[in-house]
Order: structure tokens, then C-alpha cells, then sequence
DNA sequence: CCGAACTTTGG
DNA sequence: CAAAGTTCG
């Protein structure tokens, strides 16, 4: 009998795999294969965090094949031609996959499904909804998140999960692998990398184990989520990228036993992962070009030293420095966080929000073309917001709002472990007894302010009225 | 075409 | 409570 061979792409996980659960239904012998294409992930890029990531995950997705009396064939190379060369080799009579969305991962699947000489089928799993689904009365697609949101809620009857497949049916002969070590020796020169295995457990059973510890505190998610110094986020944004895990299992999950506040807040985030695709869809070349036509000739400051400063958490601001230390160290930083520092960046500094997003894009485990460039344009404000002109986060104030006893602070900048509270958001007020006796050496032990606030927000105002103008 | 609404706002 | 333009029904 033909084999049929199954494309992982990102659905490296067994359950609610509706792609899998087909091909296997076929009762024909499953050749699952991943192809590293580094000239096809855009967005991984070379050396990037997210890749130590995808390494660790097909190592784990190989394993649960195993236990499934399969293996996962593992090669490098252009896809097309890779494809073709096991295609030839195998024999195998189609190519099954769960679908991809927008830009790049389109167009080569279009490419792939012509010239192929087999069938190349693609399923649903990656998003709740179509991006083409949901439209506005006028047919247009939306723009505006929460008429989005309540469209979505009254579209969607989120269907049930589909079980992972029990056994996979081996070919007669298996098509030549690759080592993963090997390829994990090539990317070890990041510094991140070596303490990185002690935040994160890569694969779909991490992803599981990590939607269970998410339920248990569910319940507070709309207060918690704010507060960078507890653990109320739900963790599961990489999983989701890397699909270990698919929404519909998070869906129905978080949504089951019972409703509350906590819930539906985390369930409206499921929902903002969507409105991001169908933003990606809707603007395909949104990574490189602002949504508002408006910002086309924003003139983005050019120096190159306060985003060094920026990038290595030494702004003199502490909620900033210790964001963007969280991003270095774990390779991922908490949502409030990441509007206070992305503004801090566009707004502050006057750096154009790309460099922003792609130092996030290589820093991030996470990274994830449709959330990180639409909300990256979200905080600049060219992107899908309806109330974005005055937006400037006080780094001083959000610090006190949602870290209140500094201890986010304290755990990622550790030089001012010692101030109290009192001045742990703002330092430079701190009197010289209180500095001294807290070790804190303004401007050698840590920097003062590489910008003033209020002299910042007002310099950013004039240039958003300017170029209004 | 009109009115309501707009994730996370600042002072 | 201001500020202000666009989107959606």
C-alpha cells in the first residue's frame, strides 16, 4: 500500500490534530517528516530563541511518534525539493497538512500544491475561525477588535476536540533522517540558550501540563494578568505557536466546568489571537508597512545608541530594564510589560517600532508574526486601534499600578534589590542616604534615565500633532 | 448618514 | 474628564 506522507508544520502535537487524525483514518502507512526550510520561516530567524524552541519540540513530537510505533523523518533544505526527493523515494501518494495563514506560507502552499505530482491537502487547526469567515455587515473585514470579538462569539460554536491517533501504520521502508542534535549544535551561539531549559518544557505534553496549571488559576485571570510579579498569565502563547497544543483544546478547556470573569477574559485573548490572523490576512505586508498610511513618513529618530540601551535593560527605568532583561534571560516577558516597554521605545526614544519588533522576533520564544507585528503597530498607533493618538505608558506609574511591592523589579534587576518600595520605580528621587545604604550607585551600578518622562511624552505629542498635520 | 463605541490611556 | 478620528451597525 502507498504511504501517505504528514508535513508537520506548526501542529507539532497528536490531539485535536484534525490533519493527522484524516490521514490516519485513510488506514494507509503515515510517514510524518518536518522540514527545517530556513529560507521559508520568515520569521525564525537564523539563531533566533524560537528556534531552540522548534528543536526541542520535534525532538518531543518524535518521541510520542515512537511510542505510536513511529518516527518522526527529520531533513533540511527547500521544501519543494525535499518533499519531491521522499516523495520519489517512498512512493507515497499524498501529502497531508494542517493549513498555515497568510503571507509567505501561502503563497508556497499554492506553489507546493501545483507542483507536486500528488495530492497536497490541507486541513484546519491552527485558528477557531477562517480569517475569510467573519466579516462586517458591509462585507469589509474588521478592523476594530471588539465588534470582531462579538461577531466572533456569535459565529463560533467551538466543536469538540478530536483524540490523538493510537497507532500509525509504518511504511515498508522508511525514507533517510536527520540527527536533531546536529542541528541543535548549530544554533548554540546564544547566550540565553544555556539557562533557558529551566523556564520551559517544549512540546505538546509541556503544552498539556501547562494548560492544567493555567485551570488552577483561571479564575483570577482578569485581575492577575496585569501583575507582572505573579504568575496569572497563562504561559501557553508559544505552545499555541508552535501549535503543541491547538486553541480549540484551550477553548474548551478553560470554558468547561464553569464561567466567570477569569474565563471569558482568558477566552478573549483566544479571540485576539484570531483578529491578529485575520489582521495578517487582511494587510499582508503588516510586518514591514504601518496600517495607517499616516505613519509612512514618521520621522523615526536615527541613533542607534538608546535602542542598544533599550535592548540590554539599562534605560534607567526600572520596569523597562527589567522587561527587557525577562526577554534576554527567559526568552519571553510578560504582556503588560511588553506594552510598557514597546512604548517606551516608539514613544520615549522615537525608534521606529520595526527594530522594536524585530528585536522582539529574535528574542522571543514566542514570536509570532501575526500577534507580535499587530501589536507592535497597536502600541505605536498605525495599527488596528480607534483611540490611539495620546496613548503614551508612564513607565513610573504603570510600575506602581502593577508591580506595586517591586518585586518584578527586584527578581529581574537585581542591582536595586535593596530600595524600598518607596523608590524602587523611581530611583533617581531616592535621597543619597537611601541610595547609599541600598548599594544603588546611580550612573555606575545602574543608569540614570536615558530620557526624561515628561519631556519625552511631550516631544512625542508634537511629533504625532506634526505629522498629523 | 448618524450615533455609539473604541483592550490595556494620562494628569 | 479630556482628546479625537475611524469603524461598525
Amino acid at each position: 500500500m502507498k504511504p501517505i506522507i504528514f508535513l508537520f508544520y506548526r501542529d507539532l502535537r497528536l490531539l485535536d490534530n484534525i490533519a493527522l487524525i484524516r490521514a490516519v483514518e485513510t488506514g494507509k502507512p503515515i510517514i510524518p517528516v518536518y522540514i527545517h526550510d530556513l529560507s521559508a520561516s520568515s520569521y525564525l530567524l537564523e539563531g533566533s530563541v524560537s528556534e531552540w524552541w522548534l528543536f526541542n519540540s520535534l525532538r518531543e513530537l518524535d518521541k510520542s511518534l515512537r511510542k505510536l510505533n513511529s518516527k518522526l523523518i527529520l531533513r533540511r533544505g527547500n521544501r519543494e525539493k525535499v518533499l519531491k526527493n521522499i516523495i520519489k523515494a517512498t512512493d507515497a501518494e499524498a501529502v497531508y497538512f494542517s493549513s498555515r495563514y497568510c503571507g509567505f506560507e501561502n503563497t508556497e502552499d499554492e506553489v507546493l500544491s501545483k507542483s507536486l505530482d500528488v495530492p497536497y491537502r490541507r486541513f484546519k487547526g491552527y485558528l477557531l475561525s477562517e480569517p475569510e469567515k467573519l466579516r462586517t455587515k458591509s462585507g469589509t473585514a474588521y478592523k476594530v477588535f471588539t465588534p470582531f470579538y462579538k461577531a466572533f462569539l456569535e459565529a463560533q460554536e467551538i466543536a469538540e476536540i478530536v483524540p490523538a491517533p493510537k497507532m500509525l501504520v509504518s511504511p515498508r521502508n522508511w525514507p533517510e533522517t536527520e540527527d536533531i542534535e546536529s542541528w541543535n549544535s548549530k544554533t548554540r551561539n546564544i547566550d540565553i540558550y544555556d539557562g533557558i531549559g529551566v523556564f520551559w518544557s517544549p512540546g505538546e505534553i509541556g503544552a498539556l501540563s501547562r494548560l492544567e496549571i493555567f485551570n488552577d488559576v483561571v479564575d483570577n485571570y482578569n485581575i492577575d494578568r496585569d501583575r507582572p510579579d505573579l504568575d496569572g498569565t497563562s504561559m501557553l502563547s508559544v505552545h499555541l505557536h508552535f501549535g503543541e497544543i491547538s486553541p480549540r483544546t484551550c477553548w474548551r478547556r478553560i470554558q468547561k466546568p464553569h464561567q466567570n470573569e477569569g474565563r471569558s477574559a482568558f477566552l478573549r485573548e483566544l479571540v485576539w489571537r484570531e483578529f491578529s490572523y485575520n489582521l495578517l490576512c487582511q494587510y499582508p505586508d503588516m510586518e514591514t508597512q504601518p496600517m495607517q498610511k499616516l505613519f509612512l513618513h514618521f520621522p523615526w529618530s536615527e541613533k542607534t545608541e538608546p535602542l542598544e540601551l533599550w535592548k540590554q535593560g539599562m534605560t534607567g527605568y526600572p520596569l523597562v530594564d527589567a522587561g527587557m532583561r525577562q526577554l534576554l534571560k527567559k526568552g519571553w516577558m510578560h504582556n503588560r510589560v511588553r506594552m510598557v516597554t514597546a512604548s517606551f521605545l516608539i514613544k520615549h526614544l522615537l525608534t521606529d517600532w520595526r527594530l522594536g519588533a524585530d528585536w522582539f522576533r529574535s528574542r522571543l520564544i514566542d514570536a509570532d508574526p501575526a500577534s507580535n507585528t499587530a501589536s507592535w503597530q497597536w502600541v505605536a498607533g498605525c495599527g488596528a486601534d480607534a483611540s490611539p493618538f495620546f496613548r503614551i505608558f508612564n513607565p513610573i506609574t504603570q510600575g506602581k499600578r502593577f508591580d506595586p511591592k517591586g518585586n518584578y523589579i527586584r527578581n529581574w534587576v537585581p542591582e536595586l534589590k535593596n530600595l524600598p518600595n518607596k523608590y524602587i520605580h523611581e530611583p533617581w528621587l531616592a535621597p543619597e542616604s537611601v541610595l547609599d545604604k541600598s548599594d544603588v550607585f546611580l550612573g555606575v551600578s545602574y543608569p540614570h534615565p536615558i530620557v526624561d518622562h515628561k519631556f519625552a511624552r511631550q516631544r512625542a505629542l508634537d511629533v504625532l500633532a506634526k505629522i498629523k498635520r
